[in-house]
DNA sequence: ACTTTCCCCATCTTTTTAGTAGAGATTAAA
DNA sequence: TTTAATCTCTACTAAAAAGATGGGGAAAGT
């Protein structure tokens, strides 16, 4: 029923990226000592962002990150669904990450849970990175 | 953002506790092969279940264990607090369970998950396991 | 006494989490 | 063209959590 650090990281980093969105490449210097983010962790972090699309960046001195759409366009679910998986409370009412369980056998508490994945994953697919920073 | 496979079990083997209510003393073994729980693995969940005030048992030949209550006034909320600690997301905007985080630093996603940590304990409290057993 | 059944604790294996290390590739600039 | 900056990639590792298993003890019924 937790995020992982990684994706709270995960959150944080783009969080960042989208504070500074269409200035220059970020680097991971940079936003591992404003967002308080173990450096090497960092960098994978932001690499499977990258890998995902989520993200640009660029090699080389003066190189560095950016994202590579709008924050408004990017939204908590894709994000927390690519560090930690599913966002439902068990496997076996996921939409993308199925996968058989014990609770199976109960019908009302399948129907409890498919409720709950309904309304949290409409509430992080709904969403987005500027949504986040407005102040 | 995931139950354990012991809050599963622990919600499968209060189900069955909850059909026999009212009934003699239910043995775990009989637990353990309706639901397929690992029968030494249950003992120990039916043990911590009991030892939180959900369940009464008797030792010896013909003990077994029954609800202390009746399946209306047991919730999933509390047994899933028991077994897998916070409901919320992130364990800075828990009311049971609170610790520091990450993602303490930004006002909105604090807000969005104080949000979803509302909606899911709201379910998981007002759902009880006599609910779960309506045909 | 003997059997059944819960009680309790220790141990163990596997997986996941959270992170570190270090070499390699690319780019810019001196 | 060398050097410094910066991302890329793979591997490794340590600690914690998850998911059990094992064995003996205590109580209760027969």
């Amino acid at each position: 029923m937790k995020l992982s650090m990684k994706s709270e990281y995960a959150c944080l980093a783009l969080i960042d990226l989208s504070e500074n969105y269409g200035k220059d490449l970020i680097k991971i210097e940079g936003i591992s000592k404003r967002k308080k983010i173990p450096k090497k962790y960092l960098e994978q972090i932001l690499l499977s962002l990258k890998r995902a699309g989520l993200l640009k960046s660029k090699r080389g001195a003066g190189g560095g990150y950016m994202l590579s759409k709008p924050p408004s366009k990017i939204s908590i679910a894709e994000v927390v669904r690519l560090m930690d998986g599913a966002l439902a409370p068990v496997e076996s009412v996921s939409k993308y990450f199925y996968e058989p369980s014990p609770i199976e056998k109960n019908k009302q508490l399948m129907g409890l849970f498919r409720n709950i994945r309904d309304y949290v994953s409409n509430k992080l697919e709904k969403t987005t990175f500027a949504d986040l920073i407005k102040k």
